[in-house]
RNA sequence: GCCGACUUAGCUCAGUGGUAGAGCAAUGCUUUUGUAAAGCAUGGGUCGUCGGUUCAAGUCCGACAGUCGGCUCCA
């Protein structure tokens, strides 16, 4: 077993075999870049050149093309680093605007610039690329590699530039680990949120409603109702009050927020038959907590006052922006506003960490905390004094260092009203999903003029933190599908039991348990359709219907129930053993 | 929004210019069943929408919408 660099390596020069085939294949294109990468590969290219005619490559040119590399790779050519002078990689790559760039700028930071030869340097069949390396000894090492897909990118990943070709591949060092990561990719397409949405029937979208704006089924809306409820016990515990507030406001709130400026073009507008004012959808409460705020005086007593709000959002995503129940147009939060003193930071923030850590507890997700701090070279994107910033970043820093909370610093991903925690949860799959997030604002208090009275008698600012403790419930569900398969834990299942009469002189039994069930809360569906024993079943493991309660002859003499588990195994029991059992399982939420 | 691909029955998909198909699901009848698919029958589609080419379009061309893979963005 070689270690990770090598299969870097290996990666790197699979994606230089991958641009001399399509060079080859498609003589007029330009090449510009592409790096190894965690997962494999990918390499961009002009595929229209000025002043020449733009070639198409879709996923049905890969075969030929992963054919041109298996040529190149069979030859077994050597790689083979060499350095040379910035005047003559002008000239090496004298037709590539691509490459001139880059020479350009290791010219003016002084860089040794580096070129790699597969093949016979210039020899016919060779091929040449202004590259830092490094890469394997010879094309013959790269044993199994497969093209994924192809897309479109811009040129430095900036949206004013050139859109580029994309072709993404991976590489490995045998055929046996290709094998199994293409079988993980499978298995995720299997789990996608989307699809497993579909069948099961959570949710739905249409054509005629909108992109990004889901409908929810029964199943659905119980599993999102869930979801909130297990938040919303947890946030009264640190104090957290549930208010509601419109869905739709003046654009004058957002212009005093700072939200205006900012994200005009990202909110829906509304048209008003009675006015030409202004009005907005609301992409976010924090607004209209700051004017509940501001709607008395308040006094230091008072503080911390804890608003909680699970209105719904919208935001005028781009339509490619959007992704199954990932990214929506209309969506919800379980949001909150913490107005508080200076002095009581600290303790707010540890609160909301501690019941982050007791909401994420049952899902049975990994998690890692992420300090997000201001990009210290360009200190100008954000609001507000660059001092206020600067020591509320150590003050963060502080907390989390006084009590032992391990962390990852992460320059440029504050908010731009102030640093941040944010939870990033590891799924079955091994992905990352930022959910929750606790923010330190320094400026919308200020902006609201918010006050409140201190021990003194003195006007004082408070700060105000804004958390969010799953972030929202309807990507949590998209997330939780994938995480479990599908499988919900009982607590979570849309449908806990289904009972299966055997035949017809069943359904009797079988209706008198629906009505004990029915007693206890537990969710379940009588299946007393003229059905094989066998297809019930089926149709229930589809389903993923935690338990089947089977009843026939036997069951019925006996008053027991026939258990079938969502994995196979079955066992008898009475029926009130069955009720115990079940309640003990959801309330302990496993 | 940008690059590319895709859109046929509720679902999964076949159908390369000449009268729209399969499996599952649904409905009806028969069967009354022991741990993942009983049998037979019936209904269901202006082939995403609009326009064009053609004697003839699900099939070829264009526009629009939506979905998917990415890019960009995510308060």
């Amino acid at each position: 077993m070689k270690d990770k660099d090598y299969l870097y390596k290996l990666r790197h020069s699979a994606e230089h075999v991958l641009h001399q085939a399509v060079k080859e294949l498609y003589p007029s294109i330009h090449l510009a870049m592409g790096p190894a990468t965690d997962e494999g590969f990918y390499f961009d290219f002009d595929n229209s050149p000025e002043g020449k005619e733009a070639v198409t490559i879709t996923d049905a040119d890969f075969k030929n093309i992963e054919k041109r590399m298996w040529n190149i790779i069979n030859k077994n050519l050597p790689i083979t680093r060499h350095e040379i002078s910035a005047k003559e990689a002008h000239k090496l790559f004298a037709d590539n605007p691509y490459k001139q760039e880059w020479i350009e700028k290791a010219e003016v930071n002084k860089e040794v610039i580096t070129i790699y030869w597969t093949g016979e340097p210039n020899a016919q069949g060779s091929m040449v690329d202004l590259c830092a390396g490094p890469h394997v000894d010879s094309t013959g090492e790269i044993k199994a590699f497969k093209l994924l897909s192809i897309a479109g990118a811009y040129w430095h990943g900036d949206e004013k530039n050139k859109m580029l070709t994309r072709i993404y591949g991976t590489a490995f060092e045998s055929k046996e680990d290709l094998d199994k990561y293409l079988w993980q990719l499978e298995e995720a397409k299997k789990r996608d949120h989307r699809k497993l949405g579909k069948e099961m029937q959570l949710f739905v979208f249409s054509d005629l409603v909108g992109p990004g704006l889901p409908i929810y089924t029964p199943k659905g809306a119980l599993v999102r109702r869930l979801l909130q409820e297990h938040v919303n016990v947890l946030q009264k515990e640190i104090g957290y009050k549930e208010v509601w507030t419109p869905q739709v406001t003046k654009a004058d709130l957002f212009k005093t927020s700072g939200h205006y400026e900012k994200y005009k073009d990202d909110m829906f507008r509304v048209v008003s038959n009675y006015t030409d004012e202004e009005y907005f959808l609301k992409p976010m409460n924090c607004p209209n907590h700051c004017v509940l705020y501001a709607s008395q005086s308040r006094s230091y007593r008072e503080l911390p006052l804890r608003f909680s709000d699970f209105a719904n959002l919208y935001r005028d995503e781009k339509p490619g922006e959007l992704l199954g129940l990932s990214r929506l147009r209309a969506f919800s939060q379980d949001d909150g506003h913490c107005f508080c003193r200076e002095d009581q930071v600290d303790e707010e923030f540890l609160n909301v960490a501690q019941i982050v850590k007791k909401a994420i507890e049952p899902f049975n997700m990994k998690y890692w905390i992420r300090l997000s701090l201001w990009d210290s070279n360009h200190p100008e994107k954000y609001l507000g004094d660059k001092e206020i910033w600067k020591s509320a970043q150590s003050k963060l820093k502080d907390i989390l260092d006084k009590n032992n909370i391990e962390y990852t610093a992460v320059e440029g991903e504050a908010a731009i009203y102030g640093p941040k925690l944010d939870f990033i949860a590891i799924d079955a799959l091994g992905r990352e999903w930022q959910i929750s997030t606790i923010q330190l604002d320094l400026i919308m208090p200020g902006r609201f003029g918010l006050t409140y009275t201190d021990q003194e008698g003195k006007e004082k600012t408070p700060l105000m933190i804004h958390r969010a403790i799953l972030g929202s419930p309807e990507r949590l569900m998209g997330l939780l599908i994938e995480h479990y398969a599908g499988a919900f834990p009982l607590w979570l299942a849309p449908e806990q039991v289904r009972i299966i009469p055997i035949s017809e002189r069943h359904v009797e039994a079988a209706q008198n348990i629906a009505k004990s069930l029915e007693d206890i809360g537990v969710r379940f569906e009588l299946d007393d359709k003229a059905l094989s024993m066998q297809k019930k079943i089926r149709n229930a493991q589809q389903s993923k219907v935690n338990y089947m309660l089977i009843l026939g002859d036997v069951e019925v003499e006996k008053g027991e129930v026939n258990v079938r588990s969502r994995d196979g195994s079955t066992q008898n029991m009475s029926i009130s053993m069955f009720l115990d059992k079940v309640k003990n399982e959801i309330e302990s939420k496993k």
